[in-house]
DNA sequence: AGAGGAGCCTGAGCGC
DNA sequence: TGCGCTCAGGCTCCTC
């Protein structure tokens, strides 16, 4: 499912609700998608700790506790989290359930339930390996302009699996990978060190701006998507090339071709992105 | 090193 | 109505 500002959105709406509560009881439903420690331990390292903040770093979600644990959560395709002041909660694909001290619950959900959910001390980082070896964040400081030339010139692979390698970038996934490729006009098929040195400072800002604005719309919602509070995204009324084959470019006019590349559906427009 | 495929899962949407 | 197929915001592991 979700992608950076999808993560980003559900931080946001969830933090303020469950910052400064503690944690109660933890109902596990599904107890394979606890990938470290032990179900048992996993609920022990969590119950009646102090809730410091949700943070996210790439599409993962920290929350850190007043112990100094971090529950680290990854929804894959279609993991949820939803903030729930009643018992009545519709949602058909409950997997794990925090209740806190007031009575209410945050709600891990997941169709799939190809998510991963891992509880760990300051110094297991290296547990999560996708976490631990996530490359900069798209808007920080880390991420700037050399920093993206020096990646793209050292890399063979296709622009495309460059730009969804997590290790290169932290957060872009398949849509908003074609939107940043649309709108700097690169061919998602080329390889990264074959991209002209006159696009990087366009890839890098595309990159920056897609982020930036999906966050602003509250995310993208084609299927599943909902943040903390269960509301849809708006960025799907802002999309350029992803979900639109067939359709017109919102540019030129040209009709929006879908391919596969590095095994992903991909959106392009033929006449803005020439290969 | 990188490409390509399978696998993890369930559900929606399509053609027949 | 139902079957079988393909596809889906991610990522990891395997082989070539």
């Amino acid at each position: 499912m979700p992608e950076m500002p999808e993560v980003e959105t559900i931080r946001k709406t969830i933090n303020n609700k469950i910052a400064g509560r503690t944690i109660k009881n933890i109902d596990i439903l599904l107890p394979r998608l606890i990938k470290y420690p032990e179900p048992k331990k996993y609920k022990k390292m969590l119950i009646g700790q102090k809730i410091i903040a949700m943070q996210r770093r790439g599409k993962y979600l920290i929350m850190k506790m007043s112990n100094a644990a971090q529950a680290v959560f990854h929804l894959r395709m279609t993991g949820r989290l939803c903030y729930s002041s009643n018992d009545i909660n519709e949602d058909k694909y409950k997997r794990v359930i925090f209740e806190l001290d007031n009575g209410d619950k945050f709600i891990y959900a997941d169709t799939r339930t190809l998510g991963t959910l891992h509880c760990i001390n300051k110094d297991e980082i290296s547990k999560i390996k996708g976490l631990y070896e996530l490359g900069p964040e798209p808007l920080s400081t880390e991420f700037t302009l050399e920093y993206l030339e020096k990646k793209l010139k050292n890399n063979n692979s296709k622009i495309k699996s460059f730009l969804l390698n997590q290790k290169n970038i932290a957060g872009l996934g398949n849509i908003y990978v074609d939107e940043a490729l649309f709108i700097a006009g690169i061919y998602p098929e080329i390889k990264a060190n074959m991209v002209p040195a006159d696009k990087f400072i366009k890839l890098y800002n595309a990159v920056n701006k897609v982020i930036a604005d999906g966050i602003r719309d509250g995310g993208t919602t084609f299927r599943d998507y909902v943040d903390g509070d269960g509301k849809k995204g708006q960025h799907q009324n802002n999309l350029f090339v992803y979900g639109r084959e067939k359709e017109k470019c919102r540019k030129c006019g040209t009709i929006i071709e879908k391919i596969k590349v590095a095994g992903r559906g991909t959106c392009f427009c033929p006449k803005c992105q020439k290969s």
